[in-house]
Parts: C-alpha cells; sequence; structure tokens
DNA sequence: AGCGTCACAGCAAGCGCTTTCTATACGAGA
DNA sequence: TCTCGTATAGAAAGCGCTTGCTGTGACGCT
C-alpha cells in the first residue's frame, strides 16, 4: 500500500542502505546510481517514514517551543522568531526541522505534560518562552524534568525566562526589574507621586521582576509604598479595565497607571475614559512590552520595548546549536524606554 | 543507558507486551499485574519512545496546523482553539496529542514542504487555516497533496478557507464576501459614497472575496466603481498606513475606508490622523475579523466579527474524529457586522 | 471427575529505516 | 603482472515498540 525504501530500492536496483543514503546525503553515492535513485523516490512519490527513521537513528527532528498563549502576540512573535531560526521550510538553517508549538496556558501541570511529551517524541530541542512559576513543587519538577532532557541530549533554551541552575539550559532572560523600574522613574521623573499599578498573575517570575522593579522606582524617590496601590489580575486587557476601576475606587486621585503589560494598559486606558478621566491630561498610562499594536492606542503608549524578536531568533540559533551559547549559560535582554503620548505631566501641584 | 520496555518488564516480572499493553490501556491486564507495571514505569522513571511506537502502531500523535503568521492574532486565536480541542494536555479530549503550528508565512513552497514534513510524520490529522493561495499551479500541488494524505488516513479540515473538491478534506470556510458586502453595505447606508478600499494580497482567495463584497455592495447601489478606488497591500498595519496615503493622494474627497483587515484598518487611521482628518467625522474606517484589540481602538473599529475562536475549535473537533462533519464536507461559517465609533454619516452633502 | 471456557500473560514477528561491517571492482604503483 | 588503496554498493543487525496468536492455569459446568 504505502510506498517504502524498498520499493523504491527495487525500482532504482540498488540496495536499501543506497537510498537511504542518497536521502541523507552524507555518504559517497556515485552520480549515475544517486540519480537513480532519486529518480524512483520521483516516480513513486516516495515520502520517508518519520517515525521509522527517527527510531532507526535515534534522533528527531522535532523542535518544541513552549508558550502560555498562542493567541497572544507576546508569545507569537517570539515563536515566529524561534521557528525561523530553526531551519523549518524557508528558515536560514539546513535540516527541515518541524516546530512544535505547546500551549500551555500558562498551567503548571500542562507545561510538565508537554515538556514529557516532547521528551517521549525525543524531541531534538526545546525552547521555554514566557516567565516561570513560582510554585516550588512546580519549580522543581520542571527543573528535573530539563535535568533529564539535556541528559539525553536534547538542547533546552529559555527565552525570556530566568535561568533554571544546574539543569543544563541555557538561559535569555529579560530584565524586566530593571525595565520595570526605568518606567516608573520616567513618571516620577514626570512628576507624578501617587501611582497604581496593575500586576499580573501573583506567582509568576515575569509580574515579580517588573513590580519589584517599580517599587525599587518608588523607593528610591522616597515615595512610600502603599500596598492599596497594587491591583493583581491577569495578563489581559479585562483585567486591565477591572483593575483600574478598582485602582480608581480605592484613589481617585492617582495620577498614573502602570499596567504588567501592553494587553493590560489598553484595558486601563479604556476604563479611564469611560470614567471620563483624560489620558495623560488627567491620568498617564504605562504599559511593558510595546507590542505591534501599542504604538496605534490613542494616545500611543508609553512602554518598555522588549526584543522579543531578536530575543527569540537567538534562542532558535542556541537550539540548533548554530550560535554559541552566552558564557555562563545565561543572558540578559534589556528592554528599553519608550516614551509616547500616554504619560505626561501631571496636572496640579505636583506638575512642578 | 536510556530505559525501555525491556527494562520495565524485567523490573517488573512482566513480559514487554504486558507492559505496552497496561500503558496502551486497551486490554486486559489483572489490576495487580498492572499495579506491578506502574510502579516499575515509575521507578524507572520510563518513558515511552515516541517514534518507536508510531512505527509499530502506524500512528502518530501528531496534529498539525498550518497559519500565515503565527505572530498574527488572527491565526494564534484559531491555532489556540484548534489545539485546545486536539486533545493535548488540558484539553478536553483523550489521548495526548501534539499539536505541530507550522508557519508557512503565507508562501507557497512552505504550505507544500510542511505538508510533506507532516505526511513524513504521518500525522494524526492537519487543519490548514486561512486563505489559499489561487496561483493555479501550487492549488494543484496542495490538492494532490490533501488528496494523498486523506488516502492514507490523515484527517484534513481547511479552517477559514474555501473547500478543495476531491481531496476528501473538510471545509469550515468564512463568509468573507458576504461579510465585506454587509459592512459596505452599512456604509453606503450611512451615506457613503466615496469609498476607498485597501485589499490584501491580490492572490489570496480572502482578499478577492472581500473586495467581491464590496464592490457587490457597491454595484448593488448603484455606485459605479472606480479601479482607482482600489489600493492593494498586505495584512499588515504598515500597509494600511501607505495605502491610506495614496487613496488620499487620489481622491482627497473620500469619506470612507473599508480595509482588508482590522491591522490594516488601524494602519488607515494612524495615516488618516495624521493628515488631520477625524474618524468618523471626516472619514468613516471600517476593518474586518474584530481581532480583540479592535475595541480598544480609538474611536472602537467597525468591522465584521469572525467566530475564529469557535470555527477552530470546532475543526479541531472534526479533525480528531470528535464531530461530524458538516453536510457535504463543508460549511460557511457567517461573519457579523460590529457596528462601532469608526464610522459614522458624512459630512457634507451626502449626510441626507 | 472430566472438559470446555475464560481471563490473562507471553512469544515472536514485524513496523521501515539507519549504519557498521564487509564485498567488489577498478586503477595505480611496484 | 601482482598487490593495494580507493570508491562504491550490499548484507544484515538492530532501533523500541505493538499485536496476532498461542499457551496456561482456574473456574464452572455436566
Amino acid at each position: 500500500m504505502t510506498v517504502t525504501l524498498a520499493d523504491v530500492a527495487a525500482r532504482a536496483q540498488v540496495s536499501p542502505a543506497t537510498v537511504s543514503r542518497v536521502l541523507n546525503g552524507n555518504y559517497p553515492v556515485a552520480a549515475s546510481t544517486r540519480e537513480r535513485v532519486l529518480k524512483a523516490v520521483d516516480e513513486l512519490d516516495y515520502v520517508l517514514n518519520g517515525p521509522a527513521s527517527a527510531l532507526a537513528a535515534a534522533t528527531s527532528d522535532l523542535v518544541g517551543i513552549l508558550v502560555n498563549d498562542i493567541a497572544d502576540p507576546f508569545f507569537g512573535i517570539m515563536a515566529s522568531a524561534i521557528q525561523s531560526e530553526i531551519g523549518g521550510p524557508g528558515g536560514r538553517a539546513g535540516g527541515e526541522r518541524l516546530a512544535v508549538v505547546c500551549n500551555t496556558g500558562g498551567s503548571p501541570e500542562r507545561e510538565l505534560t508537554y515538556l514529557t511529551l516532547l521528551q517521549r517524541q525525543r524531541a531534538a530541542a526545546v525552547v521555554l518562552t514566557g516567565g516561570a512559576m513560582e510554585n516550588e513543587p512546580h519549580a522543581a519538577a520542571v527543573a528535573a524534568k530539563l535535568r533529564k532532557l539535556t541528559d539525553a541530549g536534547t538542547r533546552v533554551v529559555l527565552c525570556g525566562r530566568p535561568p533554571a541552575p544546574d539543569t543544563g539550559a541555557i538561559a535569555l532572560a529579560f530584565d524586566n526589574r530593571g525595565g520595570g523600574q526605568q518606567l516608573t522613574e520616567h513618571l516620577i521623573g514626570l512628576g507624578h507621586r501617587r501611582l497604581g499599578y496593575i500586576a499580573g498573575p501573583e506567582e509568576r517570575t515575569t509580574t515579580r521582576h517588573r513590580l519589584e522593579g517599580h517599587r525599587a522606582a518608588l523607593a528610591a524617590a522616597g515615595i512610600e509604598e502603599d500596598p492599596r496601590a497594587t491591583v493583581w489580575g491577569r495578563y489581559d486587557r479585562t483585567s486591565g479595565y477591572e483593575a483600574t476601576l478598582e485602582l480608581l475606587r480605592r484613589d481617585p486621585s492617582l495620577t498614573a497607571v502602570v499596567a504588567a503589560n501592553d494587553s493590560v494598559a489598553l484595558g486601563a486606558c479604556a476604563a479611564l475614559r469611560e470614567s471620563g478621566l483624560r489620558i495623560p491630561e488627567d491620568v498617564s498610562v504605562a504599559g511593558f512590552d510595546d507590542l505591534p499594536f501599542s504604538v496605534d492606542a490613542v494616545p500611543a503608549l508609553t512602554t518598555v520595548r522588549l526584543p522579543l524578536a531578536e530575543a527569540g531568533a537567538r534562542a532558535g540559533r542556541i537550539a540548533m546549536g548554530r550560535e554559541e551559547p552566552p558564557p555562563g549559560g545565561m543572558a540578559t535582554v534589556r528592554g528599553e524606554l519608550m516614551v509616547r503620548g500616554s504619560s505626561g505631566v501631571p496636572r496640579g501641584p505636583a506638575a512642578a
């Protein structure tokens, strides 16, 4: 029924071994023979059996990419960049690899399950994107799994996630802390003193680091930290909308809202606008990530640009062994403050 | 070095066959034996070899999802929905399947190559999203490939793409034509007579259908078609920006811009605003798709909502054989007109 | 008591490929 | 002319798993 290597061999009047060598192209085969084989392959419309060759060669051309939410451009952009480097069709690299994009939905269990699934497939490499969970047993389980993967020869790269010591994984971490700090420094510099903060899910490293940066900037400016100025939520628009209403309820006099990311910031803008507040005249808003739509917001969003595509591409190259891993197995990728229309000098007395 | 089925069998004092049956769970195994095996699996930290079982069982648990651009939420949302249904970890379905998301970048060659790669992996199912190319040799090649896949038992579903006759593929097509028509009818109803159209890439079915709908509405209203009122571009923001400037150059008196999709519409808004025109007082703008950010645009975008998540979920279920394919192997999914702030009555004489 | 019936468990034959090792043929150098 | 080295092709042994078929006790039936 299905065409096998042997069929091709028979048609080309050579041994299966020869066909295999022609197809893998790393063994001397006479030009005339090669041609005969290729012709047979073509005539029979032969397609290699992936599982069989993976089994025999003990390698596979699958590369796993773990993302929290594939529908979120934050991850989509990284995934796209990673994929362009791992050498799928059209990619820069040689071999034809298949990217397996796994949507964890931010769930620790799924993350672990996907890692096992990839291990089962004997993936050539795995790239984990996005922040890690700080849940202890889970973190340990992930670390153990990563260790196993690297031991089995799978290259593991963390992209936008803190290093996982002793796992053999290479880490490209985002400087969320520094970015958060810069952003808040900018607002403080404009004269803001009453800032609300909309954080992401509490147990994520990304959330914590951004918040730490924010608070560090406040502390440095001698602004006392008010726990009521922070509202926790998710990394989506709705969360920003609701959290902003809550912040406004708690302190109607705030002059700036710092959001966990751009989507949250957009929700915040909507809530402010509906509350009859102007941006940035009444309240300034800041986001994080600088996703493509942020520049189109009205007013355009002040945010921290994260080089998602660059970082993803680099992670992809490292995963494929085409770029030297950074010294120490880890590097920090910095963000860049993008000052735009959504932040301005606060009205009132603070506008010194 | 690596643990195999045989190792587990030895440890549990059973035959490899029994271990396999415990793991696949479709054969009577005494409870006590099963327990012993499971214990051994756990102790040895055994992970099944995917390629080996795929080879032996002649089936794989890989499901391919082809998208044009994974960084675009249009595709991200569909991919996410499909994946949630194919039964990866956390999905509703039983078996643990791995979704392979393939980024074609809109390139016909890559599309074909990915299809071959999936065929090579003996994918259980393949879902193709997004419009098709109208390039004839390519379309024929894709059709032939799909035919081969379905013949080999791979379920093929087209999501948001016109049917491919005689390929055995199930199609869930979007009613781009009807949506485009509704949208333009809405604008005409408001009194617009001079409408510019920003189309997507010329050779895509999606582009053509949306444009056809637009023109049908114009024709029905007796508005003569001006070829200069259409500018071709890509499905991104920049394209919308540039095309709008071009439209304005060609006809400074236009009162409405209809964009190929929401991203394009956002670019159009930016261009209009920079040209000193108000939306919708001076010029109305309409998009297509109703992506999440569209409601946050200022003013919120009038657009056609496509049920991307629903369609993706349905495609996923059909691909997994968990939902009956529509009669005739195809169904049309309609969009819904969302009238929002970006469209309004035109100024001037037309405002009858 | 004798025998058919189940419920399990094991044997062994592959699945389709890769790769090591071996065989052959040719030309070159001695 | 004979022996080697070189280039190329083939034979065959798996890779780790699944599964059809074949036992083999224990049980219930007559």
